[in-house]
DNA sequence: ATTGTAAATGACAACGATTTCATAGCGGCC
DNA sequence: GGCCGCTATGAAATCGTTGTCATTTACAAT
């Protein structure tokens, strides 16, 4: 391994002057400025990026904390986060918690000593964030910068970046409304995620506005993660007690599918019967048949929160430690 | 920041004996042990991953370089390795290169100064790997055990872990040609991927093999990522042509879906007048309507290969230098 | 001519954990 | 009783980088 030694050696100065032409921030003699860099070229010198973090007290990764990567909106949050960290020199660690707290503890009792630069904590479906708190204070103490993404945990204190959940599915309800497709059902974890729970909100509030009566029947709380099976699971056993519904608001695109399929699989046409809004705007949700109409969330727009976050050398940013990002309905076949 | 020194001063020792302690393997008496643990368990010490990883010259991340972990099957792959890694105590890192040769030539001249335990190459659009092997060997050679996903690259004598893209386009050829849905379309990148050109081979095999004549018409080659998108364009393209084809075998689940929607859209029914196969095997290909017939990729049997592969201590692991995981025929409705 | 000042650079310490080397203490054996 | 050897532990060096402090040199000002 090629070191600062190794290259002051060869440049004929001290490694304290080879730092500081690579740093830039000193000033060096344009000689011996030359000299060094003519070294470091020759022997193909790269800093230790270790020996870097342990000086400077902490690395350059940033952790994102996911409920579950395979899920499109998460998938497609870790890439978009990932090319904006990359452009500002920072590495993207990935812990995907599969919706089992435990493993967010110990993320969060390790975390400090990792010396990361930040935490974007992506797991909407925990709710008892206050029992993790002290290791959240434990981890921004230590200088970590944790954003809670999806989430709004500004409420302690925490900067969050989160969508417009309440009002996407608001107007994913009135959208239903308008056109005459009542009753509406609600389909996705409203107990057990903030998110979904905001969802929910979004839906009751559209549901009020119009003197709808929000029928215990047609509101699905699930309990497992946002995946296909769940949906296809709930709509089946509401069809199969005869429940009577002209259309499904969801929580995810992959809940509109499994739900759609379902449906589908009755005899029932979409969106003619029964019609079907998404929630996320995944790439494939356009070439499903129906295509499936969905609340988008502009999840680069998240990432380029994150990295304005991110792009100050200062440990502790000190911009709006509340952004929402719009969410916005995309038409297309199912609703 | 609690160090060993807090903790030695604590406990009276010397920071060498709270070292011993922590790492177990060296003979501590047991009434100083049980006082060094006690003082560890009081000041909540946590090593410090950074100066653990400057001493040893290594750290405990493995990269995951990944053409686009928006596609449903490199999120699987995240994460089935992140699941694995972490039980090891490693950590991930994503890097996705959104199939852009430059990244990777960047991420790998950065690789060896970052103290990654291993890299997982996990793009497999990106061809003239023989240009970038010097990067590789200088990766291999300051330690890092770097690991061929999907591609098979043991050629090179790189340890390669891949699926049997060859024999899965051959079963669903054959599958398609026992049906009598001839003739049959292939849709993938062949050119400029060397996975797409394995799972054409395969295709090819199979024809070949019932003396079915290869029409140039009916290989799709495309050079965009395996989305939707592509398969909808180029599936639409060969329609508008009048193309005749009983059956679409495509590389991806992503690229089922949207060739299917570009001839359902164009009023033939699948599986009736079009069969579809996809590869993959993502949890939502179940849901669509038609479900997707595909070629299942075990990625759990990938993300174990992995762990085997880092669960020693040992520098340079001794294991096979090339696994094939097989692939697995899905019957479902589009085929 | 002498002193003051700024620029350029080198020596050295420090980040925190681990490992090697050295040593104190103790028991056993002849 | 003296010596050998083993066990348990401490002191110190090391990983590679960077910041602080000190030193040198040159030049300007009086």
């Amino acid at each position: 391994m090629v070191s600062v030694v190794a290259v002051a050696t060869h440049a004929g100065v001290s490694p304290a002057t080879v730092s500081r032409v690579l740093s830039g921030r000193i000033v060096v003699a344009p000689e011996t400025r030359a000299r060094v860099l003519e070294a470091v070229k020759e022997l193909g010198y790269r800093p230790n990026e270790m020996a870097r973090s342990l000086r400077a007290g902490r690395g350059r990764g940033v952790a994102l904390v996911t409920g579950d990567v395979e899920q499109g909106i998460y998938a497609a949050l870790a890439k978009h986060v990932q090319a904006e960290l990359e452009a500002l020199g920072l590495d993207l660690l990935l812990f995907n918690l599969g919706h089992r707290e435990d493993r967010l503890r110990h993320f969060l009792e390790r975390a400090p000593s990792l010396g990361l630069r930040g935490v974007l904590l992506s797991s909407p479906h925990i709710m008892d964030m206050a029992e993790l708190m002290p290791l959240i204070l434990t981890a921004t103490a230590s200088g970590i910068d944790v954003i809670s993404v999806s989430q709004d945990l500004s409420a302690y204190g925490i900067a969050s970046i989160i969508h417009d959940d309440v009002g996407g599915a608001r107007a994913a309800a009135e959208h239903l409304i308008a056109q005459g497709r009542t009753p509406i059902a609600f389909l996705g974890r409203i107990a057990t995620s903030a998110i979904g729970r905001a969802r929910f909100e979004g839906y009751r509030d559209a549901l009020l506005a119009h003197e709808q009566a929000i029928d215990p029947d047609l509101v699905w709380d699930i309990s497992e993660g946002y995946r296909a099976d769940a949906g296809y699971q709930a709509t089946s056993n509401a069809l199969a007690k005869g429940l009577h519904f002209r259309a499904v608001l969801t929580a995810s695109d992959e809940l509109a599918l499994g739900s759609m399929a379902a449906a589908t699989d009755r005899g029932h046409s979409v969106p003619g019967s029964v019609a079907f809004v998404g929630f996320g705007g995944l790439g494939w949700g356009v070439f499903s048949r129906p295509s499936i109409t969905t609340v988008s969330l502009d999840v680069g727009a998240v990432a380029r929160a994150v990295r304005d976050r991110f792009k100050g050398e200062d440990e502790v940013p000190s911009t709006p430690e509340r952004i929402v990002v719009p969410a916005r309905l995309v038409l297309r076949q199912s609703a």
